[in-house]
DNA sequence: AACCCCCATGAAAACGTTTACGTTCCGCGC
DNA sequence: GCGCGGAACGTAAACGTTTTCATGGGGGTT
């Protein structure tokens, strides 16, 4: 201590005023000097505050949530808040027990979870604590919904096909349970209805992984007619694709044209350079955190932000055959 | 209340005995039908015991982190404990501004930083709270050291390049503060040296990018005589020089070998395929987070563990010229 | 039948802050 | 000169747990 009582320590930290600007100074100095840290329990304890967020992802792995915990940590770290994480890995069952573990430890939730359907979320959300729904399409109006634009980005791309005279064009789908992927389906079909080709929907449905895109395109080898076209919902897929086609001596994009979905960062790198749908991932958590932020701020008379939905960008690349690719060899990939 | 005061709620809930069987039932009937969940901090006010981990690392960005997160993220769930990411994005005053916020929020710290060197560490970390470092040569004995074998697997890339023949091998170096790159470096003069080549050692300052790598290829083919294979200090370099070559006509691994490091998941797919040296990131992550809770767990007398070095694997591809690629296909890259 | 010990339970202190509420002191106006 | 207002600061309550200690009751032993 430094001749003074606790109250005055606490406002002289906090800067509430009520103190002197002389006896301010002089606490702080001894503060620092002792290394003096407030206890952050104790302070939450009487606060009702953590200054903590937590994110519950599906995954930690992959390109995708490195880019996403990069753009949450930029935003949280910006407004001094914490950032909590933790993986649901596939289990539903988990990720309930991880939302109750960060439950009155953060100040708020950013969800993105495969298994947040309406149930999920009126069962484990604590209708207090505000929380931000990361791709999630539930319904509610009790949290805030940020998601990405499948639909529109896929349908871009298939436009695109269709507009370099593409006219069999197969979708290969992903693990069915995912939004993202019903959603990009969704766009898929739009597109070929858009264009009169309603009639041409072909469907193989993989799982996300290289392996099932090489799979898939086997099987479209086999197909008759021969489609002119591969749009695979997301780029690991497409680029087991590219990996069948070559084995089979198929040119791409001279006899079937291939396009992806997320750009990561290795669809630059693969032969020939893969066309693909950006998603600005990192501009996601951002903007995720920043309605978060927003709600908790608020505070009793929480205001819910509407739904945003996070554009995406159609990358043009050798591999669609479309224009000269926009691929300048050594510009580092934008946001990545 | 169920009839029962917070006392007996308190050791019903925590199983600490001292309450029926019978009454701890009901007790916990009562908690989950009133949806309650104890406060952490007030348990933490008088715990001192936070159940979370504070992880510090340079950058949130790219697959090195993605995988270290993960691996600590698995082995701290595995213990119930939370885990608090921070990034320092660069600046050594931001590091410690993240250090200190972290501080008193966590029962330990997960440390990677460039900027951490003795004094950095003297200065923001708190003794009395454990701490692992992660890759960070400091001679201190209070903390916990987790290493990568970084000499190991430069001397192993480079012992292998010489056995194939290879006798003028350019090292391409990264930023110089990082401490990984002196060991790799280090790597590469040992292994010279074993093999008698002492007087060949050949070094080109890189930044880890790929535009570096590419312009440190160029000025490779402008040397006379002309090496004969690269050793990049990352993957990222070596790819970049692969394009530089693939653009001069080179050939690779005819004219000139390449090797990287770090087997990030992109190089099983440039042309030709990368030969690299594995580092079990995930693994790296677990067992300095098993470390910490060891330290943790170990309470007032506080063991600190003997240094610990993640051993590093030789993948051979096609790069390098070596034996027949190794490379299968379509099987996933391990623990990617 | 009396005593003792142990176990289940309750009461209360403690953890380290913030904040509402007093208290003191100073300066100013009447 | 007296009173009054306001600013600076101290006192103490409150936050929600855990844990120590006290209390009571039941069962076993002598």
């Amino acid at each position: 201590m430094a001749n003074v009582s606790v109250a005055s320590v606490s406002r002289a930290l906090n800067g509430h005023g009520g103190v002197t600007a002389e006896t301010q100074q002089r606490i702080r100095e001894v503060a620092a000097r002792l290394r003096y840290v407030p206890h952050s329990a104790a302070r939450s304890l009487i606060t009702r505050r953590t200054h903590t967020i937590g994110a519950l992802l599906p995954d930690l792995h992959g390109a995708f949530f490195s880019e996403l915990i990069r753009g949450i940590d930029l935003a949280a770290r910006a407004r001094g808040l914490h950032l909590l994480v933790s993986s649901s890995h596939g289990d539903a069952e988990e990720a309930a027990t991880a939302l109750r573990a960060m439950q009155g430890r953060v100040d708020g939730f950013l969800v993105m979870t495969p298994h947040a359907d309406e149930a999920f979320i009126e069962q484990n959300m604590p209708t207090p604590t505000p929380a931000v729904l990361i791709n999630t399409h539930v319904p509610g109006h009790r949290h805030a919904v940020v998601d990405i634009d499948d639909r529109g980005g896929a349908r871009a791309m298939v436009q695109h096909l269709v507009d370099h005279g593409r006219r069999r064009i197969v979708f290969i789908a992903g693990p069915e349970a995912n939004n993202d992927v019903r959603e990009r389906e969704n766009g898929y079909r739009e597109a070929l209805e858009a264009n009169g080709l309603g009639a041409n929907q072909l469907i193989i449905n993989g799982d996300f992984s290289e392996e099932s895109g090489f799979r898939a395109a086997q099987a479209i080898l086999g197909m008759n007619p021969r489609p002119d076209a591969i749009f695979a919902a997301n780029d690991m897929m497409a680029i087991g694709c590219l990996s069948a086609l070559a084995e089979a001596g198929v040119n791409v994009p001279g006899d079937i044209a291939v396009g992806g979905f997320d750009d990561i960062p290795m669809a630059r790198y693969v032969s020939p350079p893969l066309s693909t749908v950006r998603v600005r991932i990192a501009e996601l958590g951002e903007t995720a955190m920043e309605r978060l932020a927003q709600m908790i701020e608020s505070g009793e008379d929480m205001v819910v932000p509407p739904r945003h939905v996070a554009g995406t960008e159609l990358v043009v690349r050798a591999s669609c055959g479309g224009s000269a690719p926009s691929r300048r060899r050594h510009a580092p990939p934008t946001g990545a």
